[in-house]
DNA sequence: CCCAAACTTTGAATCGTTTCATTGTTACGA
DNA sequence: TCGTAACAATGAAACGATTCAAAGTTTGGG
């Protein structure tokens, strides 16, 4: 229960002034290398650690960057924020994660800690509309950098994935390994994400004359949800079945799967190709490998922070909106059928 | 890029003094109302915000608690963080996370970030041997409490789950659903979980005279050695096979399951039922539902918080370790062999 | 109208670090 | 030996909040 030693007792301890233990630790060039070597023992032997308060109260700053992301339980962010963390460490800097859970207040409970803690900077997956709140923030110089939603370039900075190309991607593959009658998988088309990989979809089949896309609703993004889309197209007639399934996300396309192939004994990639979204684990370990389209994420992260650094350095109030294009990832699901191969 | 404003801004701005601008925030009664009315004015026009570093460096320690994790993006821990940090919300303090990704440097990097920033207390799942850290920071005043992880008593609290219960009630279930000849699949034996869930399911089989365990190793804990398990034994032959499979976590009861119901074309659980460990999402949403064992996460990470709490209040070195215990999450995957139930 | 008790408000001191103008020391050429 | 340039070390001031003894104000009983 000792109070913790400081820099004033290591001074005491080493017998110098205690600018000159300050020195030691920030500018070791400007102390002699006996004093020093005095400096460090007395550090040694009280077990000095810096206060990280006192020293931010005198910088008028933290060395910490705030991150709020929509659930750290998804893999997408985790990934996000592991990249974040490497980033800002190169840095110098320490990452103060808060999870939003789709939850404006929890949100604004973590904008108001990271505010008090005086953050550099903020990078976020916003849930409501947070727009004013960070526009105080702005004016105070706290900048912030918008995490996957595309922001107006005259107020943020912003990374994100284009999602229209990689529903382009997704189609374009299936047709190239020779399919012609497609159907999208996708829940509500009110989410932002899956209208545009749809419409990447249909970009890429407009391209083939003889090319079709159905879209098919499902309800809501899972497995169970991608089971009973399976189930449905099954009992509306073999004959009538497309022979590439595309599914906004993976966890669809492993319901799809599931369905088609041990319900209803059909082939992947033989019988109906298939590709899924966000290439999770589970992905390469299913059944059937599952194609999918991998998001960027570790760039993602990493130029978040770039971006962030960039606003902290130059006081021009200049802003870059950053845009990933995903990447296709092909497995088994997706071979191509025998003697159709287009490519 | 204004600096923010300061207490003293407001005071002035309010034409009180500063400490009543304190008052205000920390003892509202003992303000006038006519006062308060005033300073509240005040800190709304100036747009003030406390510093917390300033609050810190006065109080002598944060608010905040210290929580590293082995892996983030394991749902185990997951949950363990967000009850974590719901638990210590409800007592007014902010977690601060670390993810050692096992790897004991980051571990130890986070250790001293947290006590750079004065942390009131740890909760750690270690990686390395830290028993010397966390002896120091414990003669100075920071409590730690270890997740996941049994301890020495007379040291430190703890909190944990019982994993050799874990392993029983999983072949206890198999064993009162009908099975008899029992199999065990898991990763190395050196992994402690492992080789306590092996020892539970032992204390069961060793239950019932007619019952036996066969162990089989598995490489690693994932859905492809689960799968390549599956095809040994069945490549073993037919009448050679267990009637019930326990595997050690549910990523290999995942491709046990792949391996037996696909390639081969037996049926779970007529022909072999099987439970996995961890009951994670997707355990529910396989081909056939997988039973499991859920661990108690959300119990985990609040007696943590609360177990630090009682260390911080007390001020009697007085240390508990806490042991949950598993539960059994019953599924299609075990549902009792027709005319053979036990019960 | 006075006095004491209860209630408000004040502002200097404090927390631990960094900064920087000042002072002290050393080395070396003239 | 002196002067000065280069190098080292010093310690008071500042950061912004909280605390608390002291001073100021109000209230109500006598």
């Amino acid at each position: 229960m000792n109070r913790s030693a400081s820099i004033k007792d290591v001074a005491n301890h080493a017998s110098v002034a205690v600018g000159t233990v300050s020195n030691v630790l920030n500018y070791p060039d400007r102390v002699s290398q006996r004093t020093k070597e005095r400096v460090l023992r007395a550090i040694n032997e009280l077990g000095f650690v810096r206060n990280d308060a006192a020293r931010q109260l005198r910088a008028g700053h933290s060395r910490t960057i705030g991150l709020i992301v929509l659930d750290v339980g998804n893999p997408f962010f985790t990934s996000v924020v592991r990249a974040a963390e490497d980033a800002a460490a190169l840095q110098g800097s320490a990452v103060l994660l808060g999870d939003s859970g789709h939850n404006a207040s929890r949100e604004s409970n973590y904008i108001d800690l990271f505010q008090e803690q005086r953050v550099q900077g903020l990078l976020i997956s916003p849930v409501g509309d947070v727009t004013d709140r960070l526009d105080q923030l702005r004016e105070r110089g706290v900048p912030t950098v918008l995490v996957d939603r595309l922001a107006d370039e005259s107020k943020y900075s912003s990374v994100s994935v284009d999602d229209d190309a990689g529903g382009y991607l997704a189609a374009r593959h299936l047709l190239d390994t020779g399919r012609r009658r497609l159907a999208f998988v996708g829940g509500p088309a009110s989410i932002r994400q899956v209208a545009d990989r749809l419409q990447g979809a249909q970009r890429a089949v407009q391209e083939e004359p003889d090319a079709t896309l159905e879209v098919l609703d499902s309800d809501g993004q899972t497995v169970l949800a991608g089971r009973s889309v399976g189930n449905m197209l099954v009992e509306r007639g073999l004959a009538d079945l497309p022979d590439g399934i595309f599914c906004a996300n993976d966890l669809l396309a492993l319901g799809v799967m599931q369905s088609l192939t041990m319900t209803h004994r059909l082939r992947i990639p033989e019988d109906i190709a298939l590709i899924g979204y966000d290439d999770i684990d589970f992905a390469v370990s299913a059944v059937v490998p599952l194609s999918s389209i991998r998001q960027p994420t570790e760039a993602l992260g990493r130029t978040a922070i770039e971006l962030l650094a960039e606003e902290l350095d130059s006081n021009t109030p200049k802003h870059r909106a950053v845009i990933f294009t995903p990447e296709l990832v092909v497995r088994q699901s997706t071979a191509p059928a025998k003697g159709s191969f287009a490519g």
